[in-house]
RNA sequence: GCUGACGUAGCUCAGUCGGUAGAGCACAUCCUUGGUAAGGAUGAGGUCGUCGGUUCAAGUCCGAUCGUCAGCUCCA
């Protein structure tokens, strides 16, 4: 049995009856060992860091005791190790061959280790604040950690602070994460007399052959967890609560709810600091303040929650997208389609929407005694229109688009800005084809998002592949030739994807591209989704070459997901600054004084002439306080015309963010503008 | 929909113990005619989200409702 010496953890084991010693000439020979003991007793195993090389060391020796011997730099930042793959507490003896990871903050699964043992640290502090407290899960998540509380008081903002200060007061203590493994039956009993029903749930749900329970303790606070954690609570010291918000047991909202209180955690203050400040600058973005900031769009509460109402500005930039989207789709071999926006109660019956979603749609309206509904989406139309004369296998591949408004039930609780609403325009288009056109349509699809994404200056995306749910429609064999077909067109292009095995639709697979928002939300935008219910729903046909009916493959694609959402994305990726070529006002001319405003007006029609988005800014107002005005409106360029700049038939130039960019002859200013508009140049 | 917080002028916000509403910006008028992020004066602007209750008296306390926000759940 090893003996941890001293107070602080993090020393050596002293195991008795071997003396340690360090090894003097640790860097000469080729299998170092880093610790030895006398010779009678030695028992040595190798060890293998991942930089390749290899070392001796006596069995036992804890990854902590490596990474001291390696640097006392790593020991003081490790927090964590990996033997064999598996991660495990510094402090767990290495009794065979492994090979070793020490892992410090910088380490994705240090960084977890880390929070997670704060989100400990954070329980045990509401613990001893509320001792009826019963907890439930408190993991690290992909910023900072959680804990969902059972408790009767209700917890405000305002509590966070409180609980920080005690979680200070527990980590000076510095007591040790202590690993203990337990039996089914003791760890049953031991949350029996804590009274935790959420603990004996999780223990229930164990599997007694393969699991073996392991509890925490750090202190007076005892935790059913796998670990692995930090050496000790010390090692805590930089953290914030950020918010206090409900949950429920087991996310499902059957189940009581809890309180889940949000934290993070860093090593350093500096990095604390840092991530705050992040968190601040990322607010500045949110495109629902720079929507009113900016005068882009508005929500009308009066007229209903989750409808956008589009301000010139925004309707200015909308227009361009659609314009750019059109243009890029006749070029793209698409079709462009309207469709109406109600449809008779027959066709959503025949297309399942009335079994399968109408708690989504909105209610239905009688007009002559007949049952008409909002299209929640586009797809029974465009069938309709398929299926309005013979198609034969020489008609396809079909792609038919349409800027298809729909209007969908969203509760009302995950409503949320441009992102999440009621009423949005898809870039829908569908694609009928044969099984062996299938992987083509999907690879050109891929690049075409691609394509779009790229233009407006979004290079970080992730795709996700879904396949086959347990409640599905479709024969396997379908399904099997359709994630073929996506999957194989990932990799062609050479896309990494994540897998969400059995998370399609149940009427056929698809590939999600997905986006981060400025407060790191992920957002699904583009889909690719197959459909093997419509065609049969509808009874879609085409007729091949031997002359027989077939089924055609039918594909949903949006590219950018919704105008809505896209455009939401598209402010905060740019932070309202958007491209030149975007902006809703491209140049602000701003004459220093009255005098200067006929040759400012000159400047105007010139540019005006050739179609760029000029403001004339005659206000009775200093030149400073236009800039400034103009700056916050975030225009690309302000033009400066005074008595310089008339003599010799110039213009200062001014460009946002960057500042006086000098005098420059109009004509110039122009070609670069007109430039940077006609290549779609993004320039933040 | 659920849990919690919030809702005051166009915007951002203050408003103490319940005593009848305040600032800055924006806006209007006037003065000022200016050189790269806010010139000055004056003025107008609010049934304090809505409905109801308690009270001599409600922006303030209570309830309901609508909406927003943070999450949860959901997302064909």
């Amino acid at each position: 049995m090893q003996k941890v010496r001293g107070s602080n953890p993090l020393e050596p084991t002293e195991v008795p009856g071997y003396g340690i010693y360090r090894f003097k000439n640790l860097l000469n020979s080729e299998i170092t060992p880093i610790f030895y003991k006398r010779k009678e007793l030695m028992e040595n195993i190798k060890i293998t860091l991942p930089d390749g090389s290899a070392r001796e060391v006596e069995k036992g020796t804890t990854p902590f005791q490596v990474a001291e011997a390696i640097s006392g730099r790593l020991a003081k930042e490790a927090l964590v190790a990996k033997v064999d793959g598996k991660l495990v507490d510094l402090q767990t003896p290495i009794n065979s061959d492994a090979e070793l990871q020490i892992l410090t903050f910088k380490d994705p699964e240090g960084q977890h280790t880390y929070w997670h043992s704060t989100s400990h640290l954070m329980a045990h502090a509401v613990q001893e604040m509320y001792p009826e407290a019963k907890f439930g899960v408190g993991p690290a998540i992909e910023s900072g950690f959680y804990y969902d509380i059972d408790i009767d008081t209700k917890l405000s903002e305002e509590d966070l602070p409180k609980i920080e200060k005690k979680m200070h007061q527990i980590a000076e203590q510095n007591n040790m994460f202590k690993r203990s493994e337990l039996s089914k039956k003791e760890a049953e009993e031991l949350w029996t007399k804590k009274g935790d029903q959420y603990k004996l749930e999780l223990i229930e749900g164990l599997d007694d052959e393969k699991d073996v329970i392991s509890i925490y303790g750090e202190g007076e606070f005892t935790d059913l967890c796998t670990g692995p954690h930090v050496p000790s609570a010390g090692k805590l010291k930089y953290f914030k609560l950020l918010s206090v918000s409900g949950s429920y047991w087991r996310g499902d909202e059957k189940n009581k709810s809890m309180q889940r209180i949000y934290g993070i955690s860093f090593p350093k203050q500096k990095m604390l600091e840092e991530h705050l400040h992040l968190l601040e600058e990322a607010k500045k973005r949110d495109h629902r303040k720079l929507g009113k900031q900016l005068d882009l769009f508005s929500v009308q509460e009066e007229a209903g929650p989750g409808l956008i109402y589009w301000h010139p500005k925004g309707a200015r930039v909308r227009h361009l997208i659609e314009a750019f989207w059109k243009d890029a789709h006749y070029d793209n071999g698409y079709e462009m389609l309207y469709s109406p926006h109600v449809g008779k109660k027959w066709l959503w019956e025949t297309s399942g929407h009335l079994e399968n979603y109408k708690e989504n749609m909105y209610a239905p309206m009688t007009i002559d005694d007949q049952d008409y509904f909002i299209k929640p989406m586009n797809c029974p139309f465009h069938i309709l229109m398929y299926k309005g004369q013979l198609r034969s296998y020489r008609d396809l591949p079909l792609r038919w688009a349409e800027l298809g408004t729909v209007y969908r039930y969203e509760k009302s609780g995950v409503l949320h800005g441009l992102l999440r609403v009621r009423g949005f325009t898809q870039d829908d288009a569908h694609i009928f084809c044969t099984q062996e056109q299938i992987e083509d349509e999907i690879i050109e699809v891929i690049r075409f998002s691609m394509f779009m994404w790229k233009s407006f200056g979004f290079e970080d995306i992730k795709f996700y592949l879904s396949t086959k749910p347990e409640k599905a429609v479709g024969e396997d064999d379908l399904w099997d030739k359709a994630i073929h077909s996506l999957r194989n067109a990932l990799e062609k292009e050479g896309y990494d994807y994540e897998l969400d095995e059995g998370g399609g639709a149940f009427y056929g697979p698809k590939i999600d591209l997905k986006v981060r928002d400025a407060l790191n939300r992920e957002w699904q935008m583009s889909t690719i989704q197959f459909d093997f219910n419509l065609p049969e729903r509808f009874d879609m046909t085409y007729i091949g070459e031997d002359g027989n009916q077939h089924r055609p493959y039918m594909v949903h694609r949006a590219l950018l997901g919704s105008i809505e959402r896209f455009f939401g994305v598209l402010i905060e990726h740019h932070g309202g600054a958007f491209p030149t070529w975007l902006a809703p006002v491209q140049v602000a001319v701003i004459p220093v004084s009255q005098v200067f405003f006929d040759y400012a007006k000159s400047v105007v029609d010139e540019l005006k002439k050739s179609g760029i988005r000029v403001e004339f800014d005659q206000r009775n107002e200093k030149i400073g306080y236009k800039i400034r005005d103009w700056e916050t409106q975030k225009v690309p360029y302000m033009l400066i015309a005074g008595e310089k700049e008339m003599e010799a038939g110039t213009v200062s130039v001014r460009q946002h963010k960057v500042g006086d960019l000098g005098a420059q002859p109009l004509q110039e200013f122009k070609d670069k503008v007109l430039n940077e508009i006609n290549n779609k140049v993004i320039n933040n």
